[in-house]
DNA sequence: TGCAGGCCTATTGTTGACAAAATAGCCTTG
DNA sequence: CAAGGCTATTTTGTCAACAATAGGCCTGCA
């Protein structure tokens, strides 16, 4: 289940279809998930040797596939001196939260506008499963719900743009926060009961209603993160 | 005067400081001005021969280059086929300009709560500046002037990431745009007290005004140039 | 005459070698 | 003993040649 929502969330590093891999593009993606996952931990030196031997390829797709990171602001170069895994303070998290907050914020309201009933029916079957589901906690199948749900509403705010920026570096920087924090998820019946509430509220087609309830849902996942970030590392 | 707006809205695209410039990131910058003059207009296929010779150079950072373009979104590529230009449609370009509207009204909450007291003053002396040049409507420092107040305020928010958004991948697409589409600027005298009263809203610290005149300041710019693309182009 | 199949050329993908720059360690000197 | 410079090594930047794929072209057959 996790490789499912892992891909419907990858969008936009995923490579052409079938076999059209280039080796860079698989590189590229190789680098990503060793970043999000902790593989390649924050702020670490991406030594080019080494890790074209890692992979199994040479330099030349390897550098390639960094300057593909450098776009999407995973990794911070210097001329002569190498890539490293970008590193995100407490504030810069906080940062980076708040501008999803005004994007998925957005994609709430225009999802209210935009998705067709057959959409908003299938986001009420999914809120209906995900209540089946709660009684066995799991934390990677809530975690993967989250993801199902905010990933439907970004969707189906029918915005390409949006969409690109909060499935792609937002969404990579997130992912990769999760990883080296401790985990600081809600409980999950207060969570469903905010993704029933935004449900609702595009079902009723109100979208400045849904756009103010998602606001608040990931406010307060900042506000939780914020509280237990007390030490401060610049 | 165009050129240093220029500057101080490339930070990201800008290479480290002094001659540590690399060949892949001077021809990056060399295509991201392509483009977005128009030289490499859209849906333009890229032909790493010809372009490599035309920058004199060769392929290798040329290629290292396109997928640094790529990762910005202002190319897309194909395997074994080869990267092209992104082509902007009517619809695609009101969702940037969209997504746009929520981010600088953002930034202009934030800049509200968050620039000094000596920033402010200089916002003001900005505006002022352009009052006096407005009777010589020279398009282009019109347009630069424009750029000046936005950049300003988008600094202004503090939050890094806001900024590299806006002043990024967003701010190519617009810029792109701007040059093949006719000039639908406002006139002189309209933007200016837009700009005026977003500057009162932030000397005032009411950053809730800020962003909703901030926010209509950009949604009118969107619906006109809404109103000049009455063809649409698939 | 139209279509299908295979060849051919041009372009992209990849590799390894070479050049240049920076860092680290060592030696010298005050 | 510390500080500064020099050298050596490692790493990055660049290039040109080689391999592989795609798309067009030509021919042959129905």
């Amino acid at each position: 289940m996790a490789k499912i929502v892992d891909n419907l969330w990858s969008p936009t590093t995923d490579p052409a279809p079938s076999d059209h891999r280039t080796i860079a593009d698989r590189v590229s993606q190789q680098l990503v998930d060793a970043i999000v996952s902790g593989d390649l931990p924050q702020g670490s030196k991406i030594s080019e040797p080494e890790v074209a031997r890692r992979l199994g390829t040479s330099r030349g797709p390897l550098r390639e596939a960094i300057r593909r990171l450098e776009g999407l602001r995973l990794v911070q170069r210097q001329a002569h001196v190498g890539a490293r895994v970008i590193t995100l303070s407490h504030r810069e998290l906080d940062e980076v939260y708040s501008v999803r907050e005004a994007l998925e914020g957005m994609a709430a309201r225009l999802a209210a506008q935009h998705m067709s009933e057959e959409e908003v029916a299938e986001l009420g079957e999914l809120l209906a499963r995900h209540e089946l589901m709660i009684e066995q906690d799991h934390d990677y199948v809530q975690a993967a719900g989250d993801y199902d749900f905010h990933y439907r509403i970004i969707r189906g705010s029918g915005n390409r743009w949006l969409i690109e920026l909060l499935t792609g570096e937002l969404y990579h920087l997130i992912r990769m926060y999760r990883l080296t924090a401790t985990r600081s998820a809600p409980r999950p019946e207060r969570a469903l009961a905010d993704h029933r509430r935004i449900a609702d509220a595009i079902a009723e087609r109100d979208g400045e209603l849904a756009e103010m309830l998602m606001r608040r849902h990931i406010s307060a996942a900042r506000q939780r993160i914020a509280q237990r970030m007390p030490e401060e590392s610049p």
